[in-house]
DNA sequence: CGCGTCACG
DNA sequence: ACGTACGTGACGCGA
């Protein structure tokens, strides 16, 4: 056989003498000029195309159901089936570098030095990728001594007169390679997805054709092989500069022409500038021993590669294998599929699981009778727990009736009572379960217990105790994962559940719960007390593994269930009046605003349109824009005060922004959220949003209550006591993050300076500033270190908010770091730790993963370590503040309190208090407060808590 | 529905 | 692959 005659292992089989219409458009733009085309041939890059896989993956976490990662293998594998689907090619080959060093070491030490190794969880599946690369027949090419690149390089070379070939990979710097018969197959945005790259398409995007793209490779470097190019040349410089002169030649020959900076940094580059450019370029002239022979497909090896993906539990990738490689399954590969039993893990595609239906092998029990009823009822209350889901009208839970209420004491049988039922309603059944919900010697299980616990609070019963919270268990395992029920079900069961948009439909023709078949709801509401009881099961054996885990759970989350929502069905008191005077004040001033505006502008515009606001601004009165946006100019608070300096209309605007700002968020929208039921407003607090522990609250949002203007503080004054009469008490943490941060340091000159009760701003000015005394101006920067110090310092951020050069803020930094060793060295720890484990953790231990500490993208890398700096930090404070509300509120419920715990803000609790009671309740919270500081490890520091009350808010600050 | 903006800790 | 300090939620605009 001969290379220009043969069939390509993957194009359409021979019986199809006629070409059939392809449902999927030939993506290959030479298939137009039918018949005498050239045979396509596909060189995969198949390092970086792993490296792609496995970080579009990484959130998807795919793992068999020991544990074993394989996002990585599903990831490659679908991208090399879609180049095989969709281009059929005649010949295909994957390349990767071999493991010694290459020239490039040898010629320059640093080469590649600052590239992290990869992840273990990447090296792992390695293996597995080689296994099926050569399991699906497709010629795998390593060169001892070479890299992909100068592999792909000389094949593309030697063999782009007899083929059209194709080079896959989303590395730029093959773009030097794009030429007549050689293009770039560039993995997309969006996954399977691939942009074919032409020399039209390397020169518009890099400002250079592939001819010179070595040329502004060399001047601009390469940060992610540690190669260094001329200092201050980016891009823009070095396209503009090979626009002109043609080559690096013509350049260096002209550079007198050139401005003075840019001259002296291309002579101080001259020296190093031969040796960069022979490490950008691609070798495209090696004497390799490669045929195209050699880059054919063999025949597949259906048994190995369903062994293979049998192993790795990739079961949708085995189906497109057999369509894809157009093979049959082995006889045996039947047993491959029917791998995952009913209750394991599908690890598999997780945009299509194939999953079990949640009610098989289940029993579901309708109780529509007297008889059934008593019968169940003595089965729970001779139980020790059991999961529990109710049924409802309405999402909210204030509008929200029972429809039914579901129960599993077993898993795999569950029972439902329906409400709907003669001689079974609402009202007068929930009374007679009452005791059994409320029996504190039989726990609860369930998905998001605070809802049900808000529904029954109606009908009077106080549900508890909540034993366990699927939804918080899944938190606390990964607060960066799903937690709703339909995806716990299917991570951790296999399972794919009935929606209850299935159930009663969308949009208009969507029905009444009541209206639903009594046995279709009945099963609807089975199965979600079925999966939380087994979701309990697969979620308390993964937190048994990790004791301080369940402990997260059992000492915070899982009490502070029905603390919250106590808060939340409290709600707070908003004086709508004081928000009415507030509203006409501010629609005057905006009046005035906005024909002051106008008139300064000349124009008539929509000035809450950031977009026009930005045209008037830029493109009309053509003041100097200095920061852009994704769409357009920016015109941020940060703008907006630079151009004051220039311009009066931008003070006006600012004061325009703020006002609708606080306008259109609180003033007119609280009173709106007032419910009409119990005249206050009542958020919801998420107990499992954040991806470090804290509370979150929204609908509305009363943890980001203005306070900082004078207008802001007005609104404050709109939080008043349900009671007239009663007081509002506030209780602060000081400083609570920079204490934990002093306390993780060990730092002792830190930690002295809080047990001597400082100004901690002014000492840390002292000390960076070497000076006894400390002015006003220091104190502010040294606040901002501080600041820095909690959020992972850069100092690209610190030059930023002081005004200052990067070079001045990395001074700050380094002599912070001098001055505090110990905070420097806990960073460092942390950090290193990180990147080990692939997690960081707060004192309690919670837990949060940061994979890209392993990216090989140092903005990315950077963006992890700062994540990582932070966490522990407000996990921490999070922690605390979890733990103190858990105590305050048994103390409130003990008896001896009138007043309720309202709000939580972070470092802040929210009370209501009678006049009376108000010196006692100040003790008590302030009591808890500190030693829930204690109990979560912050030992060497001291904490302090700030408390005051008022008639308001405001004063109660 | 994504984006820009800005309120809070 | 991304765009510059950490963590949120809500609003109005405009495609």
């Amino acid at each position: 056989m001969t290379s220009d005659n043969q069939m390509g292992l993957f194009d359409a089989p021979a019986t199809e003498t006629q070409p059939q219409p392809d449902p999927v458009p030939d993506k290959n733009p030479d298939n137009a000029i039918q018949g005498r085309q050239k045979p396509g041939l596909f060189l995969l890059d198949g390092m970086a195309m792993v490296y792609r896989a496995f970080y579009a993956l990484q959130q998807a976490r795919m793992s068999t159901r020991d544990g074993a990662p394989t996002g990585a293998v599903f990831g490659f594998a679908s991208s090399l089936f879609r180049i095989i689907e969709e281009y059929r090619p005649d010949y295909l080959a994957v390349t990767f570098d071999s493991p010694e060093k290459t020239f490039r070491h040898e010629k320059y030490e640093a080469y590649k030095a600052n590239r992290p190794a990869p992840p273990n969880d990447l090296i792992s599946q390695l293996g597995d990728i080689r296994e099926l690369i050569l399991a699906c027949g497709i010629p795998l090419v390593i060169m001892p001594g070479f890299e992909a690149d100068d592999l792909i390089g000389t094949a593309a070379r030697k063999f782009e007169e007899s083929c059209r070939v194709f080079i896959v990979t989303p590395d730029k710097d093959m773009s030097q390679l794009v030429h007549d018969g050689v293009r770039i197959l560039k993995p997309g945005k969006r996954q399977n997805e691939f942009e074919l790259v032409g020399s039209a398409e390397v020169a518009s995007q890099f400002g250079a054709p592939p001819e010179q793209f070595i040329d502004l490779l060399t001047l601009t470097g390469d940060t992610s092989d540690n190669i260094p190019g001329a200092k201050g040349i980016g891009p823009k410089t070095a396209s503009s500069l090979l626009e002109k002169y043609g080559s690096l030649e013509g350049i260096y020959a002209n550079l007198d022409k050139l401005t003075p900076k840019t001259r002296q940094s291309l002579e101080v580059f001259r020296e190093m500038m031969p040796l960069v450019r022979e490490l950008v370029t691609i070798r495209t002239n090696l004497d390799l021993p490669l045929t195209l022979e050699a880059l054919h497909a063999s025949k597949p090896d259906p048994e190995a590669l369903f062994a293979l993906l049998a192993r790795l539990e990739l079961k949708s990738i085995a189906a497109r294998a057999l369509a894809v490689l157009r093979i049959a399954a082995p006889a045996a590969s039947s047993a491959a599929s029917d791998a995952s039993a009913p209750t394991a893990a599908s690890a598999d595609d997780p945009g299509d699981p194939p999953l079990t239906p949640a009610g098989e092998g289940s029993e579901y029990h309708l109780v529509d009778t007297g008889e059934a009823f008593d019968t169940l009822l003595e089965k729970l209350e001779s139980s020790g727990g059991f999961a529990v889901d109710t049924e409802t009208t309405s999402l909210d839970t204030f509008e929200a009736e029972l429809a039914g209420i579901s129960f599993s004491i077993k898993p795999g049988e569950a029972f439902f009572v329906y409400f709907g039922t003669p001689g079974l309603d609402a009202k007068t059944t929930v009374a007679r379960l009452k005791p059994l919900l409320e029996n504190p010697a039989i726990g609860k299980t369930g998905q998001n217990l605070k809802y049900d616990i808000l529904v029954l609070k109606k009908y009077g019963v106080e549900l508890a105790p909540v034993e366990f919270d699927t939804m918080l268990a899944s938190y606390v395992l990964d607060p960066e994962a799903r937690h709703n029920l339909d995806d716990l079900a299917a991570l951790h069961l296999g399972r794919q559940t009935v929606k209850y948009s299935e159930l009663v439909g969308t949009g208009k023709a969507a029905i009444g719960i009541f209206e639903v078949e009594p046995q279709k709801l009945s099963d609807y509401g089975c199965q979600d007390a079925d999966i939380a009881l087994k979701l309990r099961h697969a979620l308390e054996e993964r937190l048994e593994k990790n004791p301080e885990l369940l402990d997260v759970c059992r000492q915070l989350e899982f009490p502070l269930v029905s603390v919250l929502a106590r808060m939340e069905h409290e709600g707070v008191s908003i004086d709508t009046a004081h928000l009415a005077t507030l509203a006409v004040k501010v629609n005057e001033e905006l009046v005035g605003l906005t024909e002051r505006i106008y008139e300064a502008t000349g124009e008539t515009f929509n000035i809450d349109s950031p977009k026009q606001l930005g045209h008037i601004l830029f493109d009309v009165l053509k003041l100097p824009a200095r920061k852009a946006t994704k769409t357009g100019y920016s015109t941020n608070v940060q703008v907006l005060e630079e151009l004051a300096l220039l311009h009066p209309v931008a003070s006006d605007l600012l004061e325009y922004r703020s006002l609708q700002k606080l306008k259109g968020t609180y003033i007119e929208a609280l009173p709106k959220m007032i419910n009409p039921l119990t005249g206050r407003v009542h958020t919801s607090f998420n107990q499992s949003i954040t991806a470090t522990g804290r509370l979150s609250s929204s609908n509305p949002n009363l943890q980001n209550i203005p306070i900082r203007t004078e207008l802001g503080k007005e609104i404050r004054r709109a939080f008043i006591p349900s009671s007239p009469g009663n007081l509002l008490l506030s209780a602060d943490y000081s400083q609570i993050e920079l204490r934990i941060a002093a306390e993780l340091s060990g730092d002792p000159m830190l930690i002295e300076a809080f047990r001597n009760r400082e100004d901690i701003h002014a000492a840390t000015a002292r000390v960076i500033f070497d000076t006894a005394e400390v002015t006003p101006d220091m104190r502010r920067k040294a606040k901002e270190v501080n600041f820095g110090v909690l959020y992972g310092i850069q100092p690209f951020g610190l030059a930023q908010r002081l005004g200052i050069t990067q070079k001045e803020a990395k001074e700050i930094i380094d002599t912070y770091m001098a001055k505090y060793p110990g905070m420097f060295s806990s960073l460092q720890a942390t950090i290193e730790e990180a990147r080990k484990r692939g997690y960081v953790t707060t004192l309690m231990g919670r837990r949060r993963y940061v994979p890209d500490l392993n990216s090989p993208n140092a903005n990315i890398r950077k963006a992890a370590e700062r994540v990582t700096m932070n966490t522990p930090i407000q996990g921490a404070a999070a922690d605390i503040i979890k733990y103190a509300m858990r105590s305050v509120s048994r103390e409130l419920k003990s008896g001896e309190f009138r007043s309720v715990m309202l709000l939580q803000v972070h470092d802040e609790l929210l009370f209501e208090t009678p006049p009376a009671e108000e010196a006692r309740l100040r003790e008590m919270v302030e009591r808890n407060m500190v030693e829930a500081a204690a109990k979560c490890g912050v030992k060497s520091v001291p904490v302090e808590v700030e408390t005051g009350a008022g008639k308001n808010w405001l004063e109660a600050h």
